[in-house]
DNA sequence: ATAATTCCTTAAGTTCACTTGAGGTCAAAG
DNA sequence: CTTTGACCTCAAGTGAACTTAAGGAATTAT
């Protein structure tokens, strides 16, 4: 059965966005696209799942986690790739993000700036170390969260 | 056998910096703190390790992963914890990785503005994905590096 | 002396975004 | 019609930074 007029094979849905094969069906597996299948139980893609796919990369670079990529896309009506009128509303989502990510560091690096010299690394005093901000999502796992350690250290 | 003076259990140095005290036999497997053992084989860390513990939470606010941190602190003369001279060196080391860290999300930011509106989503010709700038060090695991797809997309 | 903590080790589980491998089926080309 | 290549499905591995659990041993408090 070849592939019809609009519907691809993983091959050349993989040779148009560069993904590997595994990494399709793997986003398959994450519901970020939906291929029908043949009777034969071969995947048959839509042309237009090249862009979504792009899209995704896209999302990827920015920084999003599937996971939240998979809610902008189904967010969308009837969960459509995203087409530039989309594509204006989303992205305003995308820089706000973004903003607050460049913020955070920046803010970090202040306060690095006005940590050195006073080396105290001591986390009762030090700005750096403020468990307040609720900036910690860095690193992937379970986290411990800090106590409030009082009493004096070193 | 009590702690002695400038001797402190696992458990006050948990309490002492709000890790888990599974987290601190980690890092010791990891060789970012090596503490002694008393004669029935429990760990006995410095005081001084309450501060070196304290540089590595920062240093992994700030982003770090803890193989970098370890190499920080090794760099000290006989791995000594980091004092304020010695953060001083550090943190020029840091406040470039930073700025570089905040100048490409930067650049990601006035890519996507760039690209809204255009909505273009395709991968030969958004800005946006470019796999020329080598700037894909986000998520981990094993990556696939895109090849040079050819042809026009959709 | 006994109960309650604290501590120990080792092994396996967690998350994310995939890859790799084994073993088998299906389709396009010679 | 057979070979080659594309495709399929599991299952398990990767790396970072830990956690959780199981099953003991040692220390501290009563």
């Amino acid at each position: 059965m070849p592939p019809r007029r609009n519907e691809i094979t993983i091959g050349a849905l993989a040779a148009r966005t560069g993904l590997a094969h595994s990494a399709i069906r793997y986003y398959e597996e994450e519901g970020l696209v939906q291929p029908e299948r043949t009777a034969t139980g071969q995947r048959r893609f839509l042309r237009s799942d090249i862009r979504r796919l792009s899209f995704v990369m896209i999302a990827q670079k920015l920084g999003f986690p599937l996971a939240r990529i998979r809610k902008l896309l189904t967010a969308l009506p009837d969960g459509r790739t995203p087409n530039a009128r989309d594509w204006a509303k989303i992205s305003a989502e995308i820089r706000s993000d973004l903003d607050a990510r460049i913020a955070e560091l920046e803010a970090l690096r202040d306060k690095l700036d006005g940590c050195v010299g006073c080396g105290c690394l001591s986390l009762d005093k030090c700005a750096l170390y403020n468990p307040d901000d609720s900036a910690r999502k860095l690193g992937n796992g379970p986290r411990y969260l800090m106590g409030d350690s009082s009493a004096d250290i070193d």
